[in-house]
RNA sequence: GGGCCCGUAGCUCAGCCUGGUAGAGCGGCGGGCUUUUAACCCGUAGGUCCCGGGUUCAAAUCCCGGCGGGCCCGCCA
């Protein structure tokens, strides 16, 4: 590998066109999807008189001796090359490039507009430059790298070979986009919370403990921005919200990353009603303006499905959710009777609090049957420590998850303003953690929450959406990972090409003072 | 935290059960070819069989340990 390699760069420092001493920009006027779309009536065999500069990088050469056929990918697609012998022949320049290109080199090309005679829109090579060189071999075959663990090490090379992965990486930015829209059209202001947090909280999870230096003091990075942009509605930003990292020290699985996106977005004056609505219309219009349709074509378990997003969505309440698959009434049991049924479903739970039973007769019984867009409503009070009770009965909370194609996608409430009952709650959490050796998931007890609450929070509805998980469903990815630009993985021992051509670097260290 | 599976050429894998000097296709390299689409035809090079130890006359193959990765279960979104 690095015997041809290093034979192609002295070539090029010879003949001068070696990219690292000649190519620092290029002027590029086209792109290849709008060069086909503007050109696709074009009789096949015919050339037109257009020329465009366009730079991008080589997939494919096929050589035909007199004639080459080249595949360009620039970031919106491909667009075929067609260097001819009569055209390069007697230009140096050109002779030494097209002998010397490669897969994988980035290039920048002028000429007219052909189409050849199979009616593929193609650019008729005038000139080329090589703007950087592939120095390994980039595997372009057919389904780029299967391996999942090269996918994931080298996830620059899954990502260029990867279109699906490509797509869905693109969507997450244009659904984030379009949620940003609309939101910033109903007054909503966007703000960073802190990752540092002396007492984490927002949600129920292990936290990454870390430590700064300079104030002598153990920190947590944010699992959740909820208690800040609650802060933040004290403070009277009244529509708030945040695209918000959270780190979470738990394992990974297909479902779960430690880092992850939400979008959080706390309104007051309004409650859990409200943030279903602002839900609904965040994901639903955003598909539509991503994706061209409310209805969207995923794959699940190897088939194809449709998923609805039409507005309005199902709501539901838990119990009576698992209702519906028991077909027997839960409302009422007691703690005991709940683990007995859950026992005799092979779901053993420990945990003291009942609503715990039944979330995970739900997760259990319900939530794998999901697939159009579900508002799950009125969760158990006991493991709802920020949520303000239900204003009918205050053994349940006003919150509400939202399930689609078998995942959690949302979960939000009616925010608990009252410090009186949230300073019990956290002391509640507190007995709990207790009675759990510690090993419980518990909210901890966070005083200066409590204190801005005692500012007065006005009634507020407040909402988070996952938003890899919400991308994941959007694009039939099967795992979190893939959504992800990059994912952590241990270390290992790289073999460089750069290391093994060190004698290269004179020539490179004097390029800048010694132009040739 | 528990269980299962995988690691051989740049890539996809065979060989392992039943131990005997490392295989195929694709890709690479060289040659040919002026309308191809993963071009085609001819030729050719290419390996720390993940690492370490053990058994054996002999280990890719059997045994033990480790490393890396994946999947399922438990827990968290």
């Amino acid at each position: 590998m690095s015997f041809s390699i290093e034979a192609k760069i002295k070539e090029l420092i010879r003949l001068g066109l070696d990219p690292y001493h000649v190519a620092y920009k290029y002027v590029v006027t086209s792109r290849a999807e709008d060069i086909k779309a503007k050109y696709s009536d074009l009789p096949p065999g015919s050339e037109t008189e257009d020329y465009v500069s366009i730079a991008g990088r080589v997939w494919h050469i096929r050589r035909h001796g007199g004639i080459i056929f080249i595949d360009l990918y620039d970031e919106t697609g491909r667009i075929q090359l067609v260097a001819r012998r009569d055209i390069v022949s007697g230009n140096s320049k050109l002779e030494s490039i097209v002998r010397l290109l490669d897969k994988g080199d980035i290039i920048g090309v002028k000429g007219k507009i052909i189409k050849t005679k199979t009616g593929e829109v193609s650019v008729l090579v005038n000139d080329i430059d090589i703007l950087s060189i592939a120095w390994r071999p980039i595997p372009f075959h057919e389904f780029g790298v299967k391996d999942p663990e090269q996918r994931y090490r080298e996830r620059y090379i899954d990502i260029m070979l990867n279109s699906k992965i490509r797509r869905a990486i693109v969507s997450l930015y244009r659904v984030e986009m379009e949620m940003r829209r609309i939101l910033d059209e109903k007054g909503f202001i966007e703000v960073h919370t802190p990752k540092l947090q002396p007492i984490y909280g927002g949600a129920l999870a292990k936290p990454f403990v870390t430590r700064i230096n300079t104030l002598d003091m153990m920190v947590y990075l944010s699992i959740a921005p909820e208690t800040y942009l609650k802060r933040l509605v004290v403070a009277g930003l009244f529509k708030v919200y945040e695209i918000a990292v959270c780190f979470r020290n738990e394992d990974i699985d297909t479902t779960h990353y430690p880092e992850f996106i939400q979008l959080e977005a706390y309104q007051a004056f309004a409650d859990w009603n409200d943030m279903m609505n602002l839900t609904e219309e965040l994901i639903a219009e955003s598909v539509k303006r991503v994706y061209g349709d409310y209805k969207l074509e995923v794959e699940r378990g190897g088939e194809n499905i449709v998923i609805d997003f039409s507005r309005p969505w199902k709501r539901i309440s838990l119990e009576e959710s698992i209702e519906g698959v028991l077909n027997t009434s839960i409302r009422g049991k007691s703690r005991e009777e709940l683990r007995e049924i859950a026992s005799s479903l092979g779901v053993e739970v420990r945990d003291v609090r009942r609503g715990k039973i039944l979330e995970k007769l739900f997760e259990k019984l319900v939530v794998p049957k999901t697939t159009n867009p579900t508002f799950v409503v009125l969760f158990p009070r006991d493991i709802s420590p920020l949520a303000r009770p239900y204003r009918e009965n205050p053994d349940y909370a006003e919150r509400f998850e939202l399930y689609i194609n078998g995942l959690e996608i949302a979960n939000g409430y009616t925010e608990l303003n009252n410090p009186i009952l949230q300073y019990y709650f956290f002391k509640e959490e507190e007995e709990l953690r207790k009675l759990a050796g510690g090993e419980a998931e518990i909210h901890p007890m966070d005083k200066d929450y409590i204190r801005a609450l005692e500012y007065g929070l006005p009634p507020t509805g407040g909402v988070g959406i996952g938003l890899y998980r919400l991308l994941m469903v959007l694009n039939s990815l099967p795992s979190i990972k893939d959504i992800i630009p990059f994912t952590i993985t241990a270390p290992e021992d790289v073999k460089l090409v750069s290391e093994e051509l060190q004698h290269l670097l004179e020539y490179y260290l004097k390029l800048g003072s010694n132009k040739s």
